[in-house]
DNA sequence: CTGAAAGCGCTTACAG
DNA sequence: CTGAAAGCGCTTACAG
């Protein structure tokens, strides 16, 4: 298969063999430019005897482009690492990888670390798809100091200095964070805490001022607890624990943050509370989190895989120079009840 | 932050800004070359001036190395696909991502399609890691046709033609089959069926050779049912109602693969028996399927997480050129027992 | 320690 | 439809 001197076959060998030159087999190759189906039939003889396979690096160089995207999130490693905690971006990235494929590309995933710019480095793309970005999002930052194109999977922070003009895939906080109260409501809870983050993104703060609005219209006094992303699992257990001590009356609490759930329901157990029948829990993201809990959480089907498979098209036709529509409406987010929240 | 020109700053725009040549700002940047402190000050204050970014095709194209390793299984899509049934993949992906950083590398995941031509042509790698490839694996062929250095994850099927050689990282077939039944007969299990794919992989192989061992050590009659991987959760489903009809005294099902639990589990509901009181039933994977079966699925923790940390150094080390072994133990699989197979 | 030059393997105007 | 040539932006011998 291999040519004589033992290195991978070029255009050139393949040009030699085939009696035309470069160029022409470049044609060939990309069938930019018309080429005699019987000069081609030679080409693809001479190809298919040197087994040649073409130098990707080269052609990038000259193109400019890599026909490689990447996926990423700033999410802390607290609340997403571990191999099997990814969950979130680990959906996003199978479905954008399958959908990449229909555009000739290829899916870097880009791991949640301590320092973006390291994980970059060495990361060459066309575009790139951020998850969730916080303000001043450093993954964000480094995107456009490159020039790379981006579509965001959920609603950006406001104003975020590299660009509130990004275009996004609407993952409907506010419709998400209803369709949670509502049920909890539906089931009876009438106490209902808020556990949060502190990072400062747009699912945050919208899943606050839903709660607020509908605490606020319904007399409950509101409640919230703010946990530092570190912190994770251990420090929405503490804050759990903290809030039982001092609202001893609170039948369900709101858990976003999948982690912080698991926490929750740990926190729960080591103060004798019976969920659902004393205290109710829901949570966002239906992820493995969720569905090993006993009892097993009520979650919200965000349907990534399309959220995913729309970025991917956006993406592409933004590469493409095409343009897209700032906002895009992601599929609806639906209600996934479980035991954790009904009896 | 840009040049003037509008297009990125290049070596040689750092070079004449710094008042140095290219070569000396390459040898800054690579530290391949020792350079004058003072010089080097110079140069770091013309690329932050700039704002260069060096690019990685011309980089990639001169050196021939990618910085890159791809991930990949030819697994069926009917057991593997969809974006939450990824599991198996996407752990391995999760964890070689974050290791490949330590060698300044990035991930492509390359998902399980029909064609993996297709899926590989506009991937540029310098190293792949292959998931349990069966008899003439096509990822395979094509990656020792490209001359791509690859370990295996699980053992490579006996005599594969595309390399007998490939280094491997052990996930202990026997070890698996064994805790897996050992567990069943402990739990009081006599009439254990076998459910498998028809794909070549030693897994099933192994698995298979490993149970007819232990029902002929104990008189069982052995009953092994093969389902062909393509046809899913559904195949296994039918498969498994056709073994209660014929094998009404079936104690236990050992279904590795866990799209085909999902199957057997339907259809033990549909067919009236009580899991684990009629029926226990046991998988390998414990990926979502295994967690959020009713009762939730006994099953193996493999810890894909090490695996991959393991099989990403090896890679490494076989593109730096360094002697690897053919065989490297894994972690040992532990039990996850469940509801499904015990009371 | 530094510079000048070659060349990696493609694709793309430019001619014909 | 095809060829000859330039050039993408790096790194690396080769001199000094």
């Amino acid at each position: 298969m291999d040519n004589t001197a033992g290195k991978r076959p070029t255009v050139k060998d393949v040009a030699r063999l085939a009696g035309v030159s470069q160029g022409t087999v470049s044609n060939a190759l990309s069938g930019m430019r018309g080429v005699d189906p019987e000069t081609r039939q030679r080409i693809d003889q001479a190809i298919a005897t040197l087994g040649y396979v073409p130098n990707l690096a080269a052609r990038r160089m000259r193109t400019g482009l890599t026909n490689t995207i990447a996926v990423m999130t700033s999410m802390p490693a607290a609340v997403s690492a571990g191999s099997s905690r990814l969950g979130f971006l680990m959906e996003i990235a199978a479905s954008a990888a399958i959908h990449a494929l229909d555009y000739n590309s290829a899916l870097v995933l880009v791991p949640p670390v301590a320092d973006p710019a390291v994980a970059l480095r060495h990361v060459a793309m066309d575009g790139a798809i951020v998850i969730e970005p916080q303000r001043d999002d450093a993954f964000l930052s480094l995107l456009k100091h490159r020039g790379v194109p981006v579509v965001v999977i959920g609603e950006p922070p406001a104003s975020h200095p590299s660009g509130g003009d990004l275009p996004w895939v609407d993952l409907h906080y506010t419709r998400t964070a209803e369709l949670l109260l509502s049920h909890l409501l539906e089931q009876g809870a009438r106490r209902i805490a808020l556990i949060l983050g502190t990072s400062s993104r747009a699912s945050q703060s919208t899943t606050e001022v839903i709660y607020q609005a509908w605490m606020l219209l319904r007399g409950i006094p509101p409640c919230v607890i703010r946990v530092p992303e570190t912190e994770g699992e251990e420090g929405a257990y503490q804050a759990t624990r903290y809030l039982l001590t001092n609202n001893p009356d609170v039948d369900a609490i709101f858990v976003p943050v999948d982690a912080f759930a698991t926490g929750a329901m740990r926190a729960l157990r080591d103060e004798g509370r019976t969920v659902p029948d004393d205290v109710r829990v829901v949570t966002r993201y239906d992820g493995l989190r969720a569905r090993e809990e006993r009892p097993a959480l009520t979650a919200i089907d965000l349907h990534l895989d399309q959220v995913a498979a729309l970025a991917t098209r956006l993406l592409m036709d933004l590469i493409a120079g095409k343009e897209i529509q700032q906002v895009t409406e992601g599929p609806l987010p639906s209600l996934v009840a479980r035991g954790s929240s009904q009896d």
